[in-house]
DNA sequence: CGGCTAATTTATCTTTTGATAAAACAACAT
DNA sequence: ATGTTGTTTTATCAAAAGATAAATTAGCCG
């Protein structure tokens, strides 16, 4: 506990969201002994203010991260940022905490509050919605970074991802029961609770699109070049294929599903 | 390197195919020196035959694998197995060749190739068959250790995750490809070769069932207790589903189903 | 230029961890 | 019993890895 008069602490500035791209490092070069204009892998960019050098730490945190799991070693991360190791302990207590902030720089900071909007304006066909959101949360979760950072984070059995998916299934996933309530002329799920069966329906739509990242992120495996062609197959399958599971799910005659089709509002 | 006149070797004895219920590990007990009935947790089960052994340090390893991923110390491993560490490397010259072990003990042994069989046999409806094999297939592969072992062999980087799935892909999704096409008289994938969108869909049923099994056993949610009723709705959904997108997808006509359709055999 | 402040590095500590060699000892055969 | 065989343990090494303290030096200010 040696007096530290550093920044340190883990909710320390980074509030500034501008470019990500710093690699134009100013170079410097000791005032003598020029040594050369060699392409040597040492630069020596030293010397920055704190909140920038701890800027440049997470963002390459987050990336040696996912590549390597949280057991990757602090030693090849400050190689990789072209620092010395034990500089992270001056912005990071331990390592644990720099992973705490990693958790933090993913799981936060990409979350579009709009995604709620979009769902649940009925102005516009059910599907184009599921699709519109669908193809931008992938664009903003099927990404290298995102997928095995959530992956490590659960098989690490934080419950990071538990408190992750509670928002997505209240956010989002009510929402799509609700809309396809509506668009079924179902009773609002303020009248009848949203059923085990349903959620299950749409973790099914939402575990096909993730499991795409997976396949290509964890397993390595090729993927469609558009994703968004895929979002619309599965979200087609989706939206024509849930009746006919409702219908068995509540037992509902034919009949009552051709009533609650000519009681919907038609587009 | 020294010489060692042991087991060892990454390709040991083991090819009993027997039951994977072992549970029923055969009890400890030194048959003499009772050494008092005291509930110390040092039983002493001493001095075992080699192949025994190995196959409880195998079994072991697998459960401990899956639990803490292969960073897990192999001293830890040993007190879980009631040894000292250094025993371990009699059976296994280093922690890589009891993890390679670890997987080959996982992917092998878990395939049914029974499951094949199941989904080509016509005379029963496509439905009952693909439900049929999900649900035995989610029986065998939604285990603790089946999933977490693949995803952390995943994440590792293994190529081990890449060829099963090409075992999956060849020897499952191009069956129920060819027996939908087949349901709708479709052209067999022999005159017209399986596109990227119809490989798709299917990776859809299969990743929304292999999903539940991250939900539980990575991300520690709660799933339905009855999987099985999952798979019906699921299947039912991707049967009904199906269509839909195959008519956008081919840009077929809806007479030109109404056709098909016409054609197919009636269950 | 001279000096102060603080970002960064060098040197080092301790614990952990995979791995090895040699001692110990249980089980079996003679 | 007694010796032999080979399983298991004890003792130990060396490298790895998180963390700390002290020395160094870049950059700013007068």
């Amino acid at each position: 506990m040696g007096s530290r008069p550093a920044p340190c602490g883990t909710g320390a500035a980074f509030s500034g969201r501008e470019s990500v791209g710093v690699t134009a490092a100013s170079v410097r070069k000791a005032p003598k002994a020029k040594a050369k204009p060699k392409a040597k892998p040492k630069p020596k960019p030293k010397r920055l203010p704190p909140d920038e050098r701890e800027r440049l730490i997470v963002r390459e945190a987050v990336a040696f991260f996912a590549e390597r799991g949280f057991e990757g070693q602090t030693r090849e991360l400050a190689r990789r940022l072209g620092i010395t190791q034990p500089l992270l302990y001056r912005y990071f207590p331990s390592k644990e905490a720099l992973l705490d902030r990693v958790y933090q720089e993913v799981y936060l900071n990409r979350w579009n509050p709009h995604w709620e909007d979009i769902l649940e304006d009925r102005s516009r066909p059910l599907e184009d919605r599921i699709v519109e959101f669908y193809s931008d949360y992938a664009r903003a979760v099927l990404t290298y970074e995102w997928i095995r950072i959530f992956m490590f984070s659960g098989l690490r059995g934080m419950d990071l991802n538990g408190r992750y998916l509670t928002v997505v299934r209240d956010r989002i996933f009510a929402r799509v029961i609700r809309e396809l309530r509506f668009e079924n002329a179902l009773p609002a799920p303020s009248e009848v609770p949203i059923s085990e069966a349903e959620f299950e329906l749409v973790w099914s739509l939402h575990a096909s699109i993730f499991y795409i990242g997976i396949r290509k992120w964890i397993y390595g495996l090729t993927i469609p070049d558009d994703v968004t062609a895929v979002v619309v197959a599965l979200t087609t399958a989706f939206i024509e294929g849930v009746p006919a599971v409702v219908a068995r799910l509540t037992d509902a005659s034919p009949e009552s599903r051709v009533r609650a089709a000519a009681r919907r509002p038609t587009p």
